[in-house]
This record gives structure tokens, C-alpha cells and sequence, in this order.
DNA sequence: ACTTGTCCTGTCATGCCGTCAGCTTACCGA
DNA sequence: TCGGTAAGCTGACGGCATGACAGGACAAGT
């Protein structure tokens, strides 16, 4: 599938190499956690990794290169959250239950990768096309399965037919998304995270059917 | 009320340094707008306003300082987003009329500002306090108001009592700032902005009342 | 013209960036 | 065992941004 994996200047990177190159990838990730995006330097991600700035510009054109190469094996692994949604039911208590998992997983994956996710956010934001097509891969597993539940119901005259699937859904997802990121605002509007949960639930329930979810 | 501008060394700022200031503050603006945010150096703002990068240092101890100069101009301005809110009616039409003039003020403002607005999100994020702080500033202003008026339908028993006004409130206002900030993404999953609004103001009566709206 | 305080810039030490040439290490076949 | 070859790493260097300072330019009042 994937080629081997190259060095800047088009060698083979061997097994060495390759732990090298993880390493970096490691440190920096740990980086983007403790210090902001824009004081990251390679000088200090290359002493975090026992290596010199020139074997980090061996493997990486620049420090986004890198941070690209983190958020793809991170948006590989947000495909899963399709998972959270397939086969599932709007229905009745079961309705209740998809949205609090829906919740539920995709706040705990936010939480999870939430350094490199605010890098990748700003990206897109700022227009990086590369950005915005990780940032897509993530949200479009999620998206697409709700949009098409959605359009289901519609179809079923169960939903009003002046609503855009693709529009409610894609909002969804930012909200979930957006909420994930500032998780600690809402402690300032006196909310804690248990309290969080359910009233999100809620909202998707009432996005996604239109109604009050039955408990 | 706010004292007087000060240089960094202590220095009152008289009418022409107030006035290179704030063309430094501009210039600044603009590249944000125009090349990602790591990549603004002080030498390039220096530059684009026709001086030294001395001058600069002698106004904000670094570009950080100056962003947040802008962002508090632009909270400043924020704060009046309250009155798309303050003294409107949730009920039956004009309910769905205060939902629409909402998502429409609110994405316009965000669309203004959204350069400086991105990095905001971003230091937010990062839990660095300046910006946390200069966000809740802006998005108090229509969550507290959305909360009110959720708590009010609420006391009036329209509105389920395991409810947590604050949370849904927050958690919609967190919709609109998201959908903003990525308002290009919708286009490839088909939608455009002008459908977009409609279904997003839909979203917010349901988080609001419990109910769709009387059209 | 002189003083005072504001305003701007030339210059400098420091540190990171990004590149290259060249040295070291690992692997492999004879 | 012994080169040969390709992978792997780094010291060193020019270039540029940073941030500090001292000193010169300027405007306004006396």
C-alpha cells in the first residue's frame, strides 16, 4: 500500500531510521501538548529526542511537515468512529442511548489527540488544504453516517423536508467538535463535564429526529 | 477609564506614536488574514507599516502582546452581539425570527473577525488564560442571554427541568463559533452557506425550546 | 536658541533555521 | 574475515528574527 518510508533526500529509511523518525514524531507530539503551536521549535524537539536539528530535517521538511505526519496516523485511527454510529437506531430509548454514545466516544477521542487536533483545527481554519482534508477525514465518518440518518427519517416523513441532512449534521459535528476542544470553558458558566454529556445528547436527539429523546 | 497607552520601557504614547501604534496594530491584522499564524514575524509587520522593528518592540513586548491588543478591540466590539438577543421572544413566530437574526449576526461577526478570531480559538485552546478570558468576553455576552432565556421557558415548566440551561446555552454557542470558523467545509459536503443558516437557526430553536419552530 | 519629553532607528549579541560535506555505523556478499 | 555500499548522524555555517540599548530626530513650550 504505502511506500517505504523515505528521507528527504529520497533514501530508504531502514529500521534505525525508522525508530529515529518515530522518535521525533513522539517528542514533538509531546511538545504540541505542553507549549504552544507557534513556540514549537525543531531545535528543541531534536534535544528532546537525544538527536541534532539536521537528522530532524533528514526525515521532515519542517516542523508542519512533521506535525502532518502525526495527524494522519491520528485521523487513520478517528475512521473507527464511524463504529459509534453504524447500525445504530434513532428510535425510541435506543435513540437516547446512540446520541450519549455518539457523545461519549467522540469526546473521549478529543480528549485523547486534543494537541494535535487544535493544530490541525487551526490549519484548516487558516485554509491549509492538507489540514482541512484530515480535518474532513475525522468529521466525515461521523458526518455521513448522521446525515444519512437523518435523510432516512425524512424519507419516512418523520423529519421536516425543508431540512438540509448534510447542513444539521455538519453542525453536529462541529459542535461536538468545538465542545470537545473547550471542554474547560464551560467550567467558568458553572458546567461540569457529567453535566455536559447528557445535555449534548440531548441536543443531537433533537437535531438529528426533530423531537425530544424518550428515556 | 482604561489609563493611558504606554510603551513598554513606560513612556506615555503622545499622538504620533499612538497613531504608529495602532498602523502597526493594522498591518499586524492584516497578515493574520493573510499567512498562518506561525509564520507572522515582527519583521514583516515592521515592515508592511514602513519601520523599524525596534518601533514595534517599544509598543508590545512581542507579536502575542500585540494579537492580544487586537483581540481586545475586537471583544470590545463583541460585546454588543448581546443585543440580537436582549428583549426577543421565543415564542411562536417571532421565536424562529430570533433565531435567525441570531445565527445571521453572529456568523457575520465572525466572519469580520475571523482572522484574529482563529487565534483566539487557538490560545484558548492551548489554556493559555489571556485568551480564554477575551473569549468567554465575547461569547458570554449571547450565551448568558440564550441561558436566561432557556432557564426562563424552563421555570414556566416548557422546558424539561433536567435541563442544565448554562450547558445547552454553551453548547450552541460553541455550534455558531465552530460553523463560523468553518464555514468552508460545509461546501464540500454539498451545502451551501445560504441553506446552511436556515438549518442552523432550526438547530438553535430546538436547543433552546424543545420544539420546531412555527414557520 | 534651549529644554524637555516623545519618537524612531542603527547596531549588536544571541539563538534558531535550514543546508551541506563528511564522518560513522550497519548490513551483505564474496 | 573483509571490503563495499548505502544508511544514519552531526558539526559547522550563512542567513534571519529577536530583543535590548543608546543616541539622534522631532515637536512644543519658554
Amino acid at each position: 500500500m504505502t511506500g517505504q518510508v523515505r528521507t528527504v533526500d529520497g533514501r530508504v529509511a531502514g529500521r534505525r531510521g525508522q525508530a529515529t523518525r518515530q522518535k521525533l514524531l513522539d517528542c514533538l507530539s509531546e511538545m504540541l501538548s505542553s507549549s504552544p503551536y507557534r513556540d514549537v521549535k525543531v531545535i528543541d524537539v531534536a534535544r528532546k529526542a537525544g538527536t541534532s536539528p539536521a537528522t530532524f530535517y533528514q526525515y521532515f521538511p519542517d516542523v508542519e511537515g512533521a506535525v502532518l505526519e502525526i495527524a494522519d496516523q491520528m485521523a487513520a485511527e478517528g475512521a473507527g468512529l464511524t463504529e459509534l454510529l453504524e447500525g445504530r437506531s434513532w428510535a425510541g430509548k435506543s435513540g437516547w442511548q446512540t446520541a450519549q454514545e455518539l457523545v461519549d466516544g467522540f469526546l473521549d477521542f478529543w480528549k485523547k489527540h486534543d494537541a494535535i487536533l487544535r493544530v490541525v483545527d487551526l490549519g484548516a481554519a487558516e485554509g491549509d488544504k492538507r489540514f482541512y482534508k484530515i480535518r474532513m477525514k475525522i468529521l466525515n465518518s461521523v458526518n455521513n453516517s448522521l446525515a444519512d440518518s437523518i435523510a432516512e427519517l425524512q424519507s419516512k416523513g418523520r423529519v421536516d423536508k425543508d431540512v438540509n441532512p448534510s447542513a444539521v449534521a455538519g453542525s453536529l459535528v462541529a459542535m461536538l467538535a468545538a465542545v470537545a476542544a473547550h471542554q474547560r470553558g464551560f467550567s467558568s458558566w458553572g458546567v461540569k463535564q457529567a453535566e455536559l454529556k447528557p445535555n449534548l445528547a440531548l441536543l443531537i436527539h433533537l437535531g438529528v429526529t426533530g423531537r425530544k429523546p424518550s428515556k
